[in-house]
DNA sequence: GACGCTTACGTTCGTCGTAACTATT
DNA sequence: AATAGTTACGACGAACGTAAGCGTC
């Protein structure tokens, strides 16, 4: 057994058991890996993929077991590099960020920008997605940290943090009707074609709860990944946006109409996401404290190492 | 990196720092050790020992982090080897149980009785010593399972579960005056010369704070490993025995007195000790339910993935 | 017939063990 | 002087890549 086995089959499963796929992504040859493959298979007795003729076509209940375990092995020999990196070179690394659009866009910058000057050796990485691909970003250490609205319960090998809350805002055109009701209410906003997220991210399931909630049935015209695009919609006159509280800015949108929906949805949470047992850079916690002053070291670390809720871990 | 290297920094810790016996122990040259591990620090670009000259002195704060998590690593590893027996020989294998004497001579016999009847092939081992070296055997995994009485709470890697109390009695000669007395106490016990277990002994400390804890000052003229030993001198008439409940057997011992003790001192727990992540087997899993039946393959899987009370995890 | 895994084979690189050397106690 | 670690070197073996073969879809 080495290491380089536990990478083929791990990158196979993530490649939708394609060994030729897994082959290019690891820089290696094909039959390089489908030799590995079988000799791990042999060594350890059992068959970890199922193969109609030549094709694998599953993963074995024992397969299963193996995956799971030889993630956890390569998450720590991953956490190897990062001690000998953070020792020797304790400036140096990346800082890499799974986001939405609006964490990346409004959240992160000022946090980035302090970052910088403190770290400015460290190389930056920010990757932007829907909420299931911050996740998949980073279950396959694209990405070191996440930040997204849900609490990642369904992957056990990620695990989250409360960061800070938010609430909503409509904005509008200029001089619109909504900007003068005396106080907001749902029932004013259903009136008007709506424009807001796109149902990929989970803080749009807090605005459909709320108006059902009422049993409103909101016309919603359009959904975007991003509030800029929601914004430009609302400014050509197609609807009223609702959208993040903090991508409303003052300034630059100084040519729309805004109003406080605090009151009206419930409060969403953004959350660190974190890939269980990683060992994180010291400026990594420096990034996250940074982000959100109560996630200390200390609560960090006891997340990171804390027992699945109900994972079915290692079962047979 | 490989995880040849990261067995070899595994053992020379394991073995003080000297790479001679490591290579030993791993039947392999010192020379080849030693190159793997510079090998090794050049790959993270930490030094993992400290040296004087050519010997090694110490383990740099680096390697400590480097160390811990190699070990999670080969965990790992290992619980790869234990999937593929489970699932290829899953009536194969070992049973490898670090106890002191008194669980092993009183406790365990019934239990193991009805374990080999149902897994014949699998080969049990049983490990007998006192509580620090049961704890050490778990951790060097030359043991699988520990039968405890502290909590283990100084071993990061170790993690124990409450398994079943047990109280304490006396044993005395035949005609002894305190077989007469009405009801037994802490001062009559204190008259005679005491025989009870050694200090390395954890449940031997609630004996001593029984005693302290009314202002009295036992004599204890010998202290014994193991209760055969005791009820030995205790039968040859230099004092009285003082000893758990379960190492009287009316039949065997019927020419010695005995007298409950629950009242006099406070109940001992023996505690099931695992290694922090080990996967285990599944007739592991029935050995560890036979032997206390509120340890189910739940609560084990609970307790194996709970994060540490308050160990300097991976700190740096 | 195109795609994808396996088998076969030759080259290369890495690992291991022996032996000689050097430093510490 | 003895013990312990490093350097040097040669032999073996494992891993990789190319090319050809064979099964699926």
């Amino acid at each position: 057994m080495n290491l380089q086995q536990l990478r083929y089959i791990h990158e196979v499963a993530r490649q939708k058991l394609n060994i030729s796929e897994a082959a290019n992504a690891l820089f290696t040859s094909q039959p390089g890996v489908s030799k590995q493959i079988r000799q791990l298979e042999e060594e350890l007795g059992v068959e970890i993929f199922v193969r109609h003729g030549k094709r694998l076509t599953g993963i074995t209940p024992p397969g299963r077991a193996v995956l799971e375990i030889a993630a956890r092995a390569l998450v720590q020999i991953d956490n190897l590099r990062k001690v000998g990196a953070e020792y020797s070179r304790s400036d140096e690394g990346r800082l890499s960020i799974a986001a939405t659009h609006t964490q990346a866009r409004h959240a992160l910058p000022p946090v980035i920008r302090g970052f910088l000057s403190r770290y400015p050796k460290v190389k930056l990485e920010l990757h932007q997605g829907n909420p299931r691909q911050v996740a998949e970003m980073l279950l396959n250490a694209d990405a070191d940290l996440a930040l997204v609205s849900d609490p990642l319960d369904e992957y056990d090998a990620l695990v989250s943090l409360p960061c800070y809350q938010w609430n909503r805002c409509i904005v509008t055109p200029p001089d619109h009707p909504l900007l003068r009701e005396e106080s907001l209410t749902l029932e004013a906003i259903a009136r008007y074609p709506l424009i807001t997220y796109d149902e990929a991210f989970s803080g749009r399931s807090a605005v459909d709860r709320a108006f059902l909630g009422r049993g409103l049935k909101p016309n919603i015209i359009l959904t975007a990944l991003d509030s800029d695009v929601i914004k430009t919609y609302v400014s050509m006159g197609l609807g009223v946006g609702l959208l993040a509280r903090m991508a409303y800015d003052p300034v630059a949108d100084r040519r729309l109409g805004m109003r406080d929906a605090a009151h009206l949805f419930e409060t969403s949470t953004t959350r660190l996401g974190l890939r269980r047992h990683a060992w994180l850079r010291g400026y990594e916690y420096d990034f996250i404290q940074a982000l959100s002053p109560h996630l200390s070291r200390k609560v960090i670390e006891r997340a990171l190492f804390s027992p699945a809720e109900d994972g079915e871990h290692y079962s047979v």
